[in-house]
DNA sequence: GACTGCCATCGTAAGACCACGATTCATGGC
DNA sequence: GCCATGAATCGTGGTCTTACGATGGCAGTC
């Protein structure tokens, strides 16, 4: 079950990613959710690490644990809140994991704001 | 130095209103911006009281308190949050405070979702 | 002046968040 | 198999939220 992938790119960007959301843009749901997903960017170093994943569209790794000043430990917690946000996906490539945008969730949160 | 005003309105929204914003969408200071702004957006209670003001353009005051099903000591923390974070204006009309949406605020805070 | 209403603030208790070092787990190379 | 490496998780303090009731201040009304 291996990903016969070289480890140069490790998956740039998964496919769907024009499907447009269904999901109501206002209501309660709505404000749950804009508040959980603005919770998740509500810290500066998820910011920067969600910025890092933009500019290079590609996925890093430990990479952002270098660009940051904190401990690797931390910059992890930071990873995992912005994965259950659903902001940020990871993928195991080899010894390393790859995180990358998850461009739908990021469009929802832009969506959300807008309608603000 | 009263408003000459009736108090049925209570100053529907400020002057300013057009002028861009100069300061950087992105670097440092911008994510920090950007950290702020998401975390005062990031819980449902005030993520209401946002769509609350944005709905009534006009803004309104301790109704807020019999929208929400929170206490009032509890409503007007998060008004603080808000407001702190220059998200909302408190103007005293009279009696009561009516609070309306800082427009300019909330454009930053869309350009600053957006350059994500 | 006394009273009422509206709102902010204080004080407090429970829980969440943030950061770190230490530990554990998985993977790939030797 | 054994070790190195990258990453997640654990455990621990310190600080910040969140919620509430209680208290205090201020603008009108009587």
């Amino acid at each position: 079950m291996a990903t016969p992938l070289k480890k140069s790119a490790c998956v740039p960007t998964p496919p769907l990613d024009e499907t447009p959301d269904l999901r109501p843009i206002e209501g309660p749901e709505a404000d749950e959710e804009l508040a959980a997903l603005a919770k998740a960017v509500g810290h500066p170093a998820r910011v920067q690490i969600l910025r890092l994943l933009v500019r290079r569209e590609s996925c890093i790794c430990g990479d952002i644990v270098d660009e940051l000043p904190l401990a690797q430990s931390t910059v992890s917690q930071h990873l995992k809140v912005l994965k259950e946000a659903g902001l940020i996906r990871g993928e195991i490539d080899g010894p390393r994991v790859c995180y990358c945008i998850e461009p739908r969730t990021l469009r929802r949160l832009k969506a959300l704001i807008g309608s603000l």
